[in-house]
Formats: structure tokens, sequence, C-alpha cells
RNA sequence: CGCGGGAUGGAGCAGUCCGGUCAGCUCGUCGGGCUCAUAACCCGAAGGUCGGUGGUUCAAAUCCGCCUCCCGCAA
């Protein structure tokens, strides 16, 4: 299948590298431009990029894809179906309509749930306990249109987004090449989505990493692991950031929110609704990532104190 | 030259502003004791040229210069 490939971070370059080594004919990536990152300001190029350029493959990297030269590039390339995993941009109509086969999305969801830019982070947030991949055939909407095939994984209690990223990561790729070959054929028919049941899962914001300890343990837990990786769930203590990176739900307590229960050997602090949670792996500013147990240790914090 | 924190026995920290028993704390490790037993408790021990390198000084972890590495913010 000769084939426009449209994608951005990892979750993409992997499913680009299956349809490679599936043998399609990949006549040009499209990717987001080279953005500066990390404490250097590094100019870094996105991994499909990367992947493209190792496997020979021509790479367009426009700032949109809405200009005259964009769309006459993908006319040049002609491609049968443009499979699309994460590119970070809304396609027009006239993109959509080129190939033979439209434009195929791949979205780690259960659609319609999590429509959006981060549906597998808000899946742990919100506590759900599967998940999965959809392709669907792209619309004008987002993630928006008809439903091709679905993969569903379940997401362990304390599994975090970092994990849950890269096992989607896999089942995408896999199930990109399944859609591919079998729109193909002919064998699949596409299925509506159920505007009902449709859910948002909008692009994650540092500012939801502060930690509200009015909140339930579990959904401090939930949050925790959700926003594992960037931006990193945190709480502030004298004026310095604590990251937080593992933490456990415990059994009820008398003690009103934000009180620190225990800071001997392990770190507990009361939550909302009578609920508390223990610290186990944690991050002081300026300092090594670090288990509770080491934190205290050198650390002193009064029991019953607040925490912000 | 974006802003900022840090480098002290195996771990996490204090001490650095106001140079001179300051090499300390909480753990860990090893030996011994107590105990039915213990990750609990008691006694004892080993282990650091205080990131590197020049300099100031009678004397530097502590003051000054340069270097290396780690990290938070920002993007």
């Amino acid at each position: 299948m000769r084939i426009v490939f449209m994608g951005t971070p990892d979750i993409a370059a992997a499913s680009l590298k299956a349809l490679i080594a599936a043998g399609h004919d990949i006549v040009g990536v499209f990717t987001q431009p080279d953005k500066p990152v990390g404490r250097k300001q590094i100019l870094t190029a996105p991994p499909v990029k990367v992947c493209a350029e190792e496997n020979g493959i021509p790479v367009y990297q426009p700032a949109s894809v809405r200009s005259g030269d964009a769309l006459q590039t993908l006319k040049d390339l002609a491609p049968e179906i443009i499979v699309v995993v994460a590119y970070g941009k809304i396609l027009p109509n006239e993109i959509l309509t080129l190939p033979k086969y439209g434009c195929v999305n791949a979205h780690a969801s259960l659609l319609p749930k999590y429509r959006g830019a981060s549906p597998i982070q808000w899946c742990i947030v919100c506590g759900e306990k599967t998940t999965g991949v959809t392709t669907m055939l792209m619309d004008e909407g987002m993630d928006t249109g008809d439903m091709l095939e679905t993969v569903t994984v379940n997401i362990g209690d304390d599994e975090t987004s970092e994990q849950l990223f890269e096992r989607l990561t896999d089942e995408a790729a896999k199930l990109v090449c399944s859609t591919v070959d079998k729109l193909a054929k002919g064998e699949i028919t596409p299925v509506k989505q159920n505007e009902a049941e449709a859910t948002y899962a909008p692009i994650i914001k540092k500012e939801m990493a502060q930690i509200d300890f009015n909140k339930t343990a579990s959904e401090i837990h939930n949050l925790v692991r959700g926003l594992y990786g960037w931006p990193t769930a945190y709480f502030m203590l004298e004026g310095k950031r604590v990251k937080v990176f593992k933490t456990e739900v415990l059994t009820v307590t008398d003690k009103a929110p934000s009180t620190v229960i225990k800071s001997d050997n392990e770190f507990v602090v009361a939550c909302g609704d009578n609920t508390a949670i223990k610290f186990i792996e944690l991050q002081p500013e300026g300092s090594k990532r670090m288990e509770a147990k080491q934190w205290l240790l050198g650390k002193k914090i009064e029991i019953n104190s607040l925490i912000k």
C-alpha cells in the first residue's frame, strides 16, 4: 500500500516502524517541526522524524497543513491512504478526501470516550479500569470519525501513564497494520460513534499537577499515576516543590485533610473523605528522586503539621 | 550568557553567612547482648584527605578564582 504517515511522538514512531516492517510503501512522513527541549533548549527532532530518516523516507514538517504547499506536496505523493497517529494537527477536508482509502487515525482510547489530546493520562486520572486503542476513518471533528477496529486493555491498579503508554504504543502499532490491511481488502464496515457517550480528554496542563488533599486518597493516587512522567503530581513543603512518583491508598483516618499523620519511617497524609495517602517515592526540588523513607532520614516533619 | 538549588563515611541530611575539638544527626553495615522471636530494644566497632583544582591564612568543609557532575523552574 502506498502510504503517507503523519505523526509526532514515540507512540506514532512505533506505528510507523510497524508499517515499514509490514512492507508498506511509505512515500512520505509529515511530523511537527523540531522543537527546543530540555534545560539547554536543544533543538530536537520528533521521534517520527528520526525513524523516517533512518529508513530513508522523505520528511515534511510544515507549520501548517492548510497551506497550499503542504496540500500540493501531498497530491504529488499521491497516497492511497494516509495514516495518522498523534500528529497534533487537525486535517482539513481537502486532505481527508485526497486518498482513495481516506485518512485512518489510531486513537489511544475506547471511542467515543476520551476524545482529544491526552486520553491515556485522563483514563488513569479518572480511575478507569480499562481503555484501549481505536482506529477510525477521520472526519473534520476531533476524534469523531467512524470507528474501524478496537482493542481493549486492562489498566492495573498501580499502573502509571508511562507504563500504559508503552503498552498502548504496541497495541496501536499492531492495530494500525491490521486496519490498513483489512481496509484494503474491504473487510471493515465503519461504525458511527455514539455521540451521547462521548467524553473529552483535554490536553494536560501542569496546573493540574498540584495535589489537593481535599480529594480522596484514591483520586490523588490516580492523579499521581496519570501525571507520571509529565507534568508529575506534587505538593509544596516550606516553599519547595516535592514531586510524587508513587503512592499507596490507606484506610480511613479521622484527621482533617492535609494533616501529617506519620513522618518517621513512612510519610502519610490525611486526605478528603476520611482517607489517607502514603507517599512512597518522592523527589524534592533540587534533589534526586528517592524513597520517602530516605527523605525522612534527613527531613524532619512535625506530626499533625499541615501540608499545603 | 534564561532563573535557581545541590555535591560532607553505603543512604538521606546538619554544619558553610560569624574561618580554629565540626567532622555531627537519622539510618544502614559488622560484632556482642536481651528475647520464644524480630525489621524491636541495649552496648560496641568499622567507614569520610567534607566533588576537583589553584589561592588567601598560623589555621578552611567553612573565604576567593577556575573546573566537573546532579537536580528544580522555565521552554
